[in-house]
DNA sequence: TATAATAATGACTAGCCGGTCACGTGTCAA
DNA sequence: TTGACACGTGACCGGCTAGTCATTATTATA
């Protein structure tokens, strides 16, 4: 294990148990047996270290469950797979998980509360494309307090789930949401949420010209060759006219295995795919 | 307005901009352009004044629901009620509604959480017997599930709506919310919450013992006579066999006017109405 | 073994925090 | 006019923080 693994894992821990503002470099150091001086060599600032962690647990999560729901074969076993591994994954990763529920938006840098909101909204929009993918066109225009709705019967799970600390049947509290989601698209007609507008707030900040923008800072993080090319072509690619997805999806993957790009590769495969 | 208003008027304002631990006492007292020392005239401490704001909001934003709950004529608009008067009086009370959604749970004192957690249990049991008194005994056995999901439709809603900062029409959510619920309530079949200890966490910590002895302490914090009576009643009735509602109704009523109260008034009301 | 290069240390700085307290200042009754 | 008293002040204290950097320890090379 890396330094900076070892530093990231005892900082998750302690960040869990007293929270992110709470806890000190000085006693992050002491629990991985460091000195203060050889965190900086690590990290550069305090803000860094909480950044990466983010980046790091954000990106792990939505791919997790992407990954679990594409493995289902039928339409309703991916809903299904979609709730197991959601709370299974939040399981695995309970230090972030603990994180996540209780430091919520505020004290901590405003950059990285946007980062953690961009990430919420491209898991919202797996979801969206989740259940138009289960229920069809029968759900359009209702898709996006479904959408908030579902998410927010998700979030008072997990909630109590880490309020009462005791194991549970993730199968069972699927089968129990799936039901409810069914009922909810299927059989409700009144609806709230008019636009994609009122659900996504962070997203559109996110535009293609945005990323571009991102593309030229992200160029100077790495010396790879195949990186650096990959990130040229990708530039090129979406400044045209019509930018063929397979192209920008190839390219992608290409930048995938260095977390530097992780969230531009989840949002462009979300976007192009 | 009294200083202690004033206090607590400017450092909710400042609590809801930039969180709990990262305002200072003395950004509180420059805000409201009084001394540092002026300000430990009024708050022992920076924990009391989070104490007493908690306090004061969490106390009424409950009542005030309760209220307008118990005007509606019949179980249905009830119902109704109960959405659109949880989110007029949120919006009313912007500043702590931020603070309860950022915030969450960590940073400040343990001792303020459990309190905000009591607070929260007692409005879900409240919410419980309102979906009995909607939808009878067809509810029996999924109460716990229906009151999880509830409440995270709700939180979901709030959390939107502080994220999106645009006013919205309350009636409609309301509307759309009870429509949701009915289908839940009724067509819902599949069952994971099984006892109550499951949903409320907090709320077996708060036995009758438990009041008796806080009632003991709450004694020293008055000096009015019809107060210290009301409170040595109390006790006599509560260690009695069988303690008769009526009196212990009537005799909670006389504290209800002192904030110190606050918490067990509301306790007591709700365990014996 | 001697030297250069790198890695790691922890005392230190500057600044903020909650909380205190000796010291004005203004207001009354005598 | 005087003195007593309560109200209000802000400099100050001890303790904490994030971050730095001269010094030391360790390793690699020759």
């Amino acid at each position: 294990m890396t330094r900076k693994q070892l530093i990231m894992d005892s900082a998750l821990q302690l960040f869990a148990e007293k929270g992110i503002e709470a806890t000190s470099v000085q006693q992050i150091t002491d629990h991985c047996g460091i000195s203060k001086g050889a965190f900086y060599l690590s990290f550069k600032s305090k803000d860094e270290l909480i950044y990466a962690i983010i980046e790091h647990f954000m990106n792990n999560i939505i791919r997790e469950v992407d990954q679990a729901v594409s493995e289902g074969s039928t339409p309703s076993e991916k809903l299904h797979n979609y709730f197991v591994h959601t709370f299974k994954v939040m399981s695995q990763y309970t230090g972030f998980a603990e994180i996540l529920m209780k430091e919520k938006v505020s004290a901590i840098n405003e950059t990285l509360i946007e980062r953690i909101q961009f990430y919420v909204d491209l898991a919202k929009k797996s979801l969206e494309k989740l259940l138009f993918e289960v229920f069809g066109d029968q759900i359009e225009g209702k898709q996006y307090d479904l959408v908030l709705v579902v998410n927010g019967m998700v979030q008072a799970y997990l909630q109590n789930f880490f309020e009462s600390c005791k194991p549970f049947d993730v199968i069972k509290l699927a089968d129990s949401l799936v039901e409810k989601t069914t009922l909810l698209a299927t059989k409700s007609e009144v609806v709230f949420l008019q636009d994609s507008s009122q659900l996504y707030s962070r997203m559109k900040v996110y535009s293609i010209e945005h990323i571009i923008e991102e593309l030229d800072q992200l160029q100077q993080q790495t010396n790879d060759n195949l990186e650096l090319e990959s990130i040229q072509l990708l530039k090129e690619e979406l400044t045209m006219e019509n930018p063929r997805p397979a192209i920008i999806i190839g390219l992608v993957s290409n930048l995938e295995k260095n977390e530097n790009f992780n969230w531009v590769t989840l949002y462009l495969k979300n976007h192009f795919i």
